[in-house]
DNA sequence: CAGTTTTTTCACAAATTTGTGAATAAGATG
DNA sequence: CATCTTATTCACAAATTTGTGAAAAAACTG
């Protein structure tokens, strides 16, 4: 008998994927994703096309459209979903972007800006001479930090992905 | 008893102080920190030693301290905190590591791990020969790529904190 | 613009999270 | 060892979040 699973044929086994489908999600929660929009977006994510509709979603996940609705509202705004509807359909299909954890990744980016501010509030309330307030002001840094330089990390994770030429080590990753 | 504030040291406007804290904490918590965690945290960082006792949380956040106590635990876990017992009292006392963001980020990178775990299943589940199974893969070199990288700019991060104020490359926007 | 189909909104119920008070355990001191 | 102090655990109440069904709104078709 030949082996049961065929792992390069496109024949996925629907069970198979729905538990992944649940436990990628979980996951997902655990970092802080509402738990209906993790779970939609792994399941648009393991559509062949990448793109599914409301009806598509509500069925295979076994929920109302109305969790669906506040859940592509969800993914839409933090950038991981795009809305689509093709000319002649009343359909909207929800693609996930092919640059979606680029996207992820700015607007955490503006999330850091409005801490940094906050923080600043922090250090003028403690007085930039006491400890407290240049601990503050390191934390304040640190963010100023990651808002610079995450946006260039994504940019060579671009460059990897795209230029998948032959040079997967020894890079000094410092060229803009 | 008799420890007061040198009077050289700026005043903190405790009522300030206070708004900050709340302030910060709801920031923290729209990043997914539970509540009460984010406040305790914020009430030590802002602490003139950088550290607290259990009571002086729960006096200054007019909380429980059974509130406190299941905040500490969570905060020890991601390792923001530790805690330390002075030989000869019975406090414990709770401080921010000097290195507390390194740390935040060490632990994403064991969650990273466990995710590219899930997502090897996935594409398992779905076959490599699928556009699906791609995808997933791709997202699974995503996280890779975080979980080699991340590490990295941390230690970036404490060069240029620890007072290189030459960076290799003409980077440096703030002078300290 | 009437007729469908699809999406969104809204009040409410279910489920989960969060914080408290009281009891218990752990630890130091005389 | 008795006693005091501090930290943790636990059952429960309060508050928040999450998901649903039904109604309304939006959008495309003919």
């Amino acid at each position: 008998m030949s082996e049961t699973t065929p792992s390069s044929a496109p024949r996925p086994d629907e069970q198979a994927v729905a538990r992944f489908v649940e436990r990628f999600a979980l996951d997902l929660t655990q970092g802080g994703f509402p738990r209906m929009a993790a779970r939609v977006f792994v399941r648009v994510l393991v559509s062949e096309d990448g793109a599914c509709t409301a009806a598509e979603l509500a069925e295979s996940l076994g929920v109302s459209a109305a969790a669906v609705s506040g859940a592509v509202r969800y993914l839409i705004r933090v950038g991981l979903l795009v809305r689509e509807r093709e000319p002649g359909s009343r359909r909207d299909h929800y693609r996930v972007r092919d640059d979606m954890w680029y996207e992820a990744f700015a607007r955490r980016d503006e999330q850091l800006g409005g801490w940094e501010e906050t923080l600043r509030q922090g250090v003028a309330a403690l007085g930039v001479g006491t400890r407290a307030g240049s601990r503050l002001d390191e934390t304040r840094r640190f963010f100023e930090f990651l808002r610079v330089e995450l946006p260039k990390l994504m940019d060579r994770w671009r460059a990897q992905r795209d230029g998948h030429g032959a040079a997967p080590e020894a890079d000094s990753a410092d060229s803009p």
